[in-house]
DNA sequence: GGTCGCAAACTTGCATACTAGTTTTCTACA
DNA sequence: TGTAGAAAACTAGTATGCAAGTTTGCGACC
């Protein structure tokens, strides 16, 4: 396809399917995002059939490094492969949605109950105090308030050493950003959001344990309100896999 | 299982490095187990250098197999691909043990507090009995202790509908396993074990979430407790980063 | 004997060809 | 026109070959 080997001036010059030059050789890593960003924006809407064929020739690569990228995909479960049959999307799973929430309650409580209680020190703290400024500057952005919200979570995490707890849960948190991505626009008041972010930081400068793990209890019920209310609106993206009657 | 299908009667059917006859060709999949089990069981140490080539001759396969099998475990944090280099098992780091750590610590407290809270069915509170019964039986057997033990903690997440949260989860397990294998012979002793999930059952049972938070975090600190004793005992096989790469 | 350098023997990354299975389409026949 | 059936056009899974880079080891030269 689209190169020259010998003639090496040419090496390494690919053109997309439009005849524009490509710079890289898109290699395994950077194409197993770039699919799962167009997966977490809905881009590619659940259901959807992707093609190994097609996606190997809109990055100008053969299949083997498309393949190993959508196996990756596999495993965050943004999509599922049928032998012989095909590749499709996987529909966002309330039964997914669920357990990411439970997770994601479970950690940023133990997160913010250990900031609390092992303090955190004046450089944090001011860091926390300016990405909540961040917060407020972005109100009127969803996406730059999106940022700047994973950066205000991320921070804490940072505080107490355990900075890459997020990046390696990077699999579940894939259930929770499609959801996400949907509530961009229709939200809570993020006047809300920023108040609860406020009362959290407060906890912890004041280190009380139990009045941050409040905090984070409050502002995450609120963030997955909407939830529910999603999955009625968009009957085309969400599959409703709830089994379990709950309890006794 | 490997039947001829045309005139082959040799159709499918292969033959490992001793001659003897292998039942059915492995795929990616089982392949993946398999290394992944001789990681965990410390067959494959930390260090050695383990080749596609090889791995494809050992399971009769080409390479392809071998390599998506391999890109799994590199997300799992088992192995690392040096690019034109060679393929490592990763030393156990003590950083990803203290994530895991965590990580087991914040969702078994979530999950036990949870447990508390809503109340478990009369058919799960027996089988925990059941669970603990069966532990008190292994008592002398490590390694059938420790899925007792793996039981125990996962019949708590059934009952609050999560049970799919540790399976999910693999990829942080896997840190932790090698640990946890290391640590078979010679841990705490296993009477203690017992009484501590007999206390966890209890809180379960009177519904007090805070005497299951509370017991939970002595069990689990009971149970880290060998890690940094491990660390001393092992050094060929553990690296303390605190933020260095791994290198062979 | 010691050291530098090149070539051969590795390594993984990627492309391509082929296999087996499924779906779709088109044709032949009623 | 309607339907059955075969063939063609897909799908993913696997094998293989080549490319590019690294390590190793041997040999020539000092």
């Amino acid at each position: 396809m689209g190169s020259g080997s010998r003639l090496g001036k040419f090496d390494g010059i690919r053109r997309g399917e439009d005849g524009q030059l490509v710079g890289a050789p898109p290699s395994t890593a950077s194409i197993r995002d770039a699919i799962r960003r167009d997966i977490i924006a809905l881009k590619l809407k659940p259901g959807t059939r992707v093609s190994e064929n097609e996606l190997a020739a809109r990055f100008g690569t053969s299949r083997t490094p498309v393949r190993e990228a959508l196996l990756g995909l596999v495993d965050q479960g943004l999509i599922a492969v049928l032998p012989q049959r095909g590749t499709y999307i996987t529909y966002i799973s309330l039964k997914g949605v669920r357990r990411a929430r439970f997770l994601r309650l479970a950690l940023e409580v133990a997160i913010f109950r250990s900031a609390a209680e092992q303090g955190l020190s004046r450089a944090m703290l001011g860091a926390a105090e300016d990405v909540i400024d961040e917060q407020v500057a972005a109100e009127a952005d969803p996406e730059r308030f999106t940022r700047a919200d994973d950066a205000f979570h991320r921070l804490f995490a940072d505080g107490i050493g355990m900075g890459d707890l997020w990046t390696v849960l990077e699999q579940e948190k894939a259930q929770f950003d499609r959801i996400r991505f949907l509530s961009l626009p229709n939200v809570t008041p993020i006047d809300t959001l920023i108040g609860q972010h406020r009362a959290m930081l407060e906890a912890v400068r004041t280190r009380d344990p139990m009045a941050a793990e409040e905090a984070v209890k409050i502002h995450l019920s609120e963030v997955l309100k909407v939830t529910f209310e999603l999955a009625e609106r968009h009957p085309d993206l969400i599959i409703d896999d709830l089994d379990a009657p709950q309890s006794p």
